[in-house]
DNA sequence: TAGGTAATAT
DNA sequence: GATATTACCT
């Protein structure tokens, strides 16, 4: 039992506590021993037997030692000297302050240059200038004989604070206490394990209710930032650092952007294995609709198309009109916004950088998930086109130009981030964050999805016709590709693929279902104001 | 040091 | 059950 526990255990002079008093005069070594007996008394019983122990005791520094008594001396130099031979092996110190031996000052700055024990000094001088020097000296407490027992009972408070104060100073300088070298090793690490143990529970209660580390709730606008700087590397290059760093956001570690990049691909894996079996499914059993002209597509989400195929109809139904300033979609929303402005006016950088993730790859399925899979040389998630796309003629039919309406939305949300109109002036990927505080990241959805201009989309336009059909697209324009302001993309590839479930829900209900549980868990009001606990 | 994956916690 | 966090391995 330690001395800690014994002061925890009973509300008195702890049991188990070591005393070495010294003083000259034997009278008063007696009743200093006596008061501290006294002090630790449980019982008439206990105590008698103790006591009588005590007078029958042959070795009494053992018995003191072992048994946790007082130990007395009239010496001051005989109490150096046991301190010195026993190490480890007291908890406090009573010394008067007049002495012949050795001055009680003397004795005091002893013990506390070389064992470090609390030291209780006792003199019948209530001069303050005894205080005061024994205050210097490292003194305790100081107290006035004669000392009565109720001073004593509370003595182990010295016992406690220093050993605190011995804790402290272990954890700073992580390195050998004072005075444990040598025998008394052994419990000198003891302790100090208990120590740091201690620490170590009182830490984690600390970090558990204070300092726990905040769970990310991920967002659309979060998702968004994520998903612009998968594209801004490229999905080939997309690892958690890079896009650490490209999201700048504070509060966000490199371990949840690798746990969100998990989820995600996690999330590409499953609908991609589901979309290869339903595309089989497709290769098997449909026909294909064979669109007439890009402008059917355009003008999809206005009104449905009229097509023959009851499949295709089927599917319209559930199409839904999304406001135009709807800015975002859910899995794959308006990640344009949070792309460099100049993107699209830096010679195609964005219709080069990436590896183009063929359209075909992206499948919906029967179970309103749809996501994206990139083309990657790496990736067991590509879908070969051969599976989807056989027998299709959209991909090289020059009516038929998806790229086309998917760049053309790209222009349109590229050229609709307004300046800045908060804050704080957007970062690199052209978000806005501000209001940041110890454990909440603001962000502020600075975008929102306008007309389009047909100039700028014309232009686009005029710009596509004389590039390669399938130049590279990024991350971002296949994701924006699935944005739900049209319902377009997926109304597409329904058709390419065949496949029109009747259960299948607006690319709205299918993206949204993936962050569904994430806004659950925020608290933002759709189109302001997010954060992220 | 960082990425990927699986186990664990929430 | 979903998913964020953590641990562990490479």
């Amino acid at each position: 039992m330690t001395v800690e526990q014994g002061v925890q255990a009973v509300d008195q002079f702890p049991v188990g506590m070591r005393v070495l008093a010294v003083d000259d005069d034997q009278t008063c070594l007696l009743i200093l021993e006596t008061l501290l007996h006294r002090c630790q008394y449980h019982g008439p019983l206990l105590s008698l037997l103790l006591f009588s122990v005590i007078l029958l005791r042959n070795d009494a520094l053992d018995f003191d030692l072992a048994f946790g008594f007082v130990t007395t001396t009239d010496k001051a130099q005989t109490a150096v000297e046991l301190l010195r031979e026993n190490k480890n092996k007291f908890d406090l110190v009573i010394s008067d302050v007049d002495m012949p031996d050795m001055d009680g000052f003397k004795l005091l700055e002893l013990v506390g240059l070389e064992m470090d024990l609390p030291v209780i000094m006792l003199s019948a001088h209530s001069d303050p200038k005894y205080v005061m020097k024994g205050v210097k000296h490292g003194a305790c407490d100081y107290l006035l004989k004669p000392v009565r027992i109720e001073e004593l009972k509370n003595i182990w408070q010295h016992v406690v604070r220093k050993s605190k104060l011995k804790k402290m100073k272990g954890i700073v300088t992580n390195g050998e206490s004072e005075g444990n070298s040598d025998q008394n090793g052994v419990r000198a690490n003891r302790k100090r394990k208990d120590q740091l143990e201690e620490k170590d529970e009182e830490e984690q209660e600390q970090e558990r209710g204070n300092d726990k580390k905040p769970r990310v709730i991920w967002t659309r606008e979060l998702h968004n930032k994520f998903l612009a700087a998968v594209d801004h590397v490229g999905i080939m290059n997309a690892v958690p650092k890079k896009i650490l760093d490209l999201m700048n956001v504070d509060n966000l570690t490199r371990e949840n952007v690798a746990s969100h990049l998990q989820k995600f691909r996690l999330a590409l894996k499953k609908i991609t294995n589901e979309a290869k079996q339903q595309a089989n499914m497709a290769a098997a059993n449909s026909h294909f609709m064979q669109m007439s002209s890009l402008k059917g597509f355009g003008s999809f989400h206005h009104s449905p198309i009229p097509l023959g195929s009851s499949q295709f109809h089927g599917g319209a139904a559930t199409m839904r009109h999304y406001p135009s300033n709807r800015t975002f979609a859910g899995m794959f929303p308006h990640v344009s916004s949070s792309l460099p402005r100049n993107l699209h006016n830096d010679g195609g950088h964005m219709l080069q950088g990436t590896p183009f993730p063929p359209l075909e790859n992206l499948h919906i399925n029967s179970n309103n998930k749809a996501f994206p899979s990139f083309a990657s040389q790496q990736s067991s998630l590509l879908v070969a086109p051969s599976m989807v796309l056989e027998g299709h003629q959209q991909s090289t039919s020059p009516s038929f130009s998806p790229h086309l309406e998917i760049n053309k939305r790209l222009e349109d949300w590229s050229n609709n981030i307004p300046q800045s109109n908060v804050h704080s002036e957007p970062d690199a990927l052209g978000w806005n964050m501000f209001g940041n505080s110890t454990n909440q990241t603001y962000f502020c959805r600075d975008t929102e999805f306008g007309s389009s201009s047909a100039a700028q989309a014309d232009s686009l336009q005029m710009k596509q016709q004389h590039e390669n059909i399938f130049s590279p697209m990024t991350v971002a324009q296949l994701l924006r590709s699935s944005s739900a302001n049209e319902g377009l993309f997926m109304g597409q590839q329904k058709l390419e693929n065949g496949f029109m479930a009747s259960d299948a829900g607006s690319l709205d209900d299918i993206v949204n279902s993936m962050m569904t549980q994430e806004q659950s868990q925020a608290e933002f009001s759709e189109g302001d104001w997010v954060w992220v606990a």
